[in-house]
DNA sequence: CAAATATATCGACTTTTCTCGATATATAGA
DNA sequence: TCTATATATCGAGAAAAGTCGATATATTTG
């Protein structure tokens, strides 16, 4: 994955929306409290949320994914996702130095 | 301009080359050394190393423009674009802490 | 194994972005 | 003022992204 790649997965209202929910996991999905949030957040949460189709929801987790902004953890049926922090921490880095 | 126009105009690989090459413009555009380079790179040369059309390169200028990303100088017949390297810091810090 | 549930993938259609050539506008100089 | 040059804008066609409903795949549970 590229560069530009990571920017066109955040040119997105609804999926920059999606990782600013993921920061706060407990706040934003008050629904899963029984599975816990170390893992992230399951699509259907995310789903409920967005205000999206199930598909689109997916796609977008995908994209998001393959840029490396998030994690997926596949536990039973659910596959939960999270933010990788670290990604970000070297984007920004990236912005006020390479870019 | 909301947050997610920015990284619009970001998920393109032309425009990031571009703003690469404002980063160093003596070094990227030699050929414009008699006007200097306070006040940015002219459109034409950027056109010639971007090599896409000239309606192209001032549409993809216009659109980091409206971005915030680059500001431009009307001087003569000419217009020079230059980074905003405080939006790109402001960017840094808003991945780093509110995305 | 069958049914139920969660997620992923597929195909299609719509909207947006990319990119061009043509043309308009602005400025400089003869 | 006429011409040349630089840039901006317009209109159109192609490519990519957005979005959906339908369907496929995984997993759990009866």
């Amino acid at each position: 994955m590229e560069q530009v790649d990571i920017f066109k997965a955040l040119a997105n209202k609804t999926r920059l929306q999606m990782l600013e929910w993921l920061k706060e996991p407990e706040l934003n999905f008050p629904g899963q409290k029984e599975a816990g949030y170390e893992q992230g957040v399951c699509v259907g949460q995310l789903q409920a949320k967005a205000n999206l189709t199930q598909s689109t929801v997916s796609e977008y987790l995908s994209i998001l994914q393959r840029a490396g902004l998030v994690t997926a953890t596949r536990k039973g049926q659910w596959t939960y996702y999270q933010r990788d922090e670290a990604a970000f921490e070297r984007l920004s880095k990236l912005i006020s130095t390479t870019l």
